[in-house]
DNA sequence: ATACCTGCAAATGTTTTGCAATGAT
DNA sequence: ATCATTGCAAAACATTTGCAGGTAT
């Protein structure tokens, strides 16, 4: 199990490599599923790297602005964030219940729910499908 | 060309009628995509019918909760407001250029955006897929 | 040494809430 | 006459920005 290397990741796209970074890049791959900026701040707090909400909010956006994380937004009016595996693009079951966070590949989307349903055991009540691009009038 | 009957939309799921609920479903019935709550006091105020922010989305949120309204996020920051027309499911296709949103329908989904390329003229970047449901741990 | 980063405070934007007054039934 | 609904002010969050001081490189 090799561990990443984020002071050459940081390197890779020109950003400095700080406490709080390399704090936020492990904590994200540690934790495996989409986190919100409060915790992130909390749970790297726990490591004894303490953040202010603005300099962690200038962190996620530099972080996926360049490519090293990727914005999530599961209509709960805040944005989560996850790490930018290079592997194969995917979605998120979220549980109603518990919140918890499943990744389904776009290799699902066939037929679409009652595949779901029946690999991953996860009873899908509703989706949200958008699609963001180019309308025919905005291609010139 | 049918005009619906908000008075007895409304009664059916107990609210009452008032100025504000009435101008906001002819509203969004009359734009046909969903519109956010700062553009609904615009649109009402020019049609006469002045309303709180608090009062609009108190009212959203009983609409969406009566099932007469649907919810819609856009990672946009902020929820947008469509009709439940009771209809097909449908999903969004948002142009990034110039904000126009259009619909598609589920049917769309098997070869995803090769389809939805050729028949809507769409050329799509991105999009989002969320599934929201019960988990295996929470079926009990 | 220099440009980048961070913290702090303040501002912005969306949404919610309490409460007293108003309005629909 | 009720009880729901509204307006207003204030608060709660998520997120952004300006600026001065601190820090990677």
């Amino acid at each position: 199990m090799k561990q990443h290397d984020y002071q050459k990741d940081l390197k890779r796209v020109n950003l400095r490599a700080t406490p709080a970074r390399m704090a936020i890049l492990g904590l994200l791959e540690k934790v495996k599923m989409p986190i919100d900026v409060s915790t992130v701040i909390c749970k790297i707090n726990e490591e004894g790297i303490k953040a202010d909400p603005a300099t962690v909010f200038r962190i996620m956006n530099m972080l996926t602005k360049k490519g090293l994380a990727i914005s999530v937004q599961l209509q709960e009016g805040k944005t989560r964030y996850e790490l930018a595996e290079k592997k194969h693009h995917h979605h998120h079951l979220v549980c109603e219940a518990c919140g918890k966070i499943e990744n389904v590949s776009s290799q699902m989307i066939p037929p679409l729910e009652e595949k779901i349903q029946s690999r991953h055991k996860f009873i899908v009540k509703r989706h949200t499908l958008e699609f963001f691009g180019l309308c025919q009038d905005c291609q010139k």
